[in-house]
DNA sequence: TGATTAAAAGACATCAGACTCTTATTAGAG
DNA sequence: CTCTAATAAGAGTCTGATGTCTTTTAATCA
């Protein structure tokens, strides 16, 4: 809930490339869209944001690809967020009063603080690597299901 | 966070004209608009979806305008968000997992079960009439910033 | 009843996110 | 060096949320 497509998408083709890294090094984008019923070109688009980002690397030309960063399976997911979908929309006030902060609250801001709080909490607590702890083929299933 | 601005324009218009209320006894959608800073057509429909779903009445003519109906200050703030947003986004996996559940769950899905259940939780058990509780002409400026 | 006032309704415009297609660019293989 | 496979990049489409404008309907009052 909450988070774009884009984001979906590209947790989905993270944790895919991490699963297939094992066997041949490098993921092409035609390879994943395909597996996890993506659109393609879009995907290619939002693969692009997340090499510069240093999540993933990429090269070109015959058995060129993708592949993970050397970090990427200690980084907490909420980076993933913050490069698709930045962090704006926690600090915004749910009832949208624009002043609503600590020292000039909504009637909500505090009860919400704590649930913001735990929200990015699962987030920042969890990296790549977290996400791979299930069985590698189950997990595959779950990605690949249109 | 996380809802839509129409949520955000409904909300606070339902609380000024709950204000206004003791006052005059209805509200036009031109006072609102202007005191607000919303986009007057625009309100005028959302106050419509709202009158249709029964939180708010209307009369037409002169010395018409919008009043809450009997029950909306007891009603829990989470029939807004049903009437504006909808409730399917509560539903969808944070991770864009397709088929997660408690008997096939995505490696956040139980930590993430408890988070929107809190998030649900502040906009069930607090209703219109809760959120009116501050001081009215404090509750006034705070929606009435630009 | 007729004039006036305000909401209801519908047509239209704009913008951003999601998605597609085409054309460069780059890097490896022979 | 040349060919080719694959990413990079950019333009364009589509859709839904947001926002505007105009016409219709209904209620009040003279």
């Amino acid at each position: 809930m909450f988070l774009s497509k884009s984001f979906g998408y590209a947790l989905r083709g993270i944790l895919y490339i991490a699963v297939m890294q094992d066997e041949h090094r490098k993921v092409q984008i035609d390879e994943i869209a395909t597996k996890l019923s993506v659109p393609k070109h879009f995907l290619g688009k939002i693969m692009q944001q997340i090499v510069k980002a240093g999540l993933l690397k990429s090269t070109k030309g015959p058995y060129g690809g993708f592949y993970l960063a050397a970090e990427t399976l200690n980084t907490p997911v909420i980076k993933l967020v913050e490069i698709t979908d930045g962090m704006e929309q926690f600090g915004m006030c749910v009832l949208s009063f624009k002043y609503c902060n600590g020292l000039n609250p909504c009637p909500l801001h505090f009860e919400m603080e704590d649930v913001k709080k735990n929200y990015l909490n699962v987030f920042s607590k969890n990296t790549f690597g977290d996400l791979l702890n299930d069985s590698k083929s189950d997990l595959l299933k779950s990605l690949a299901v249109i």
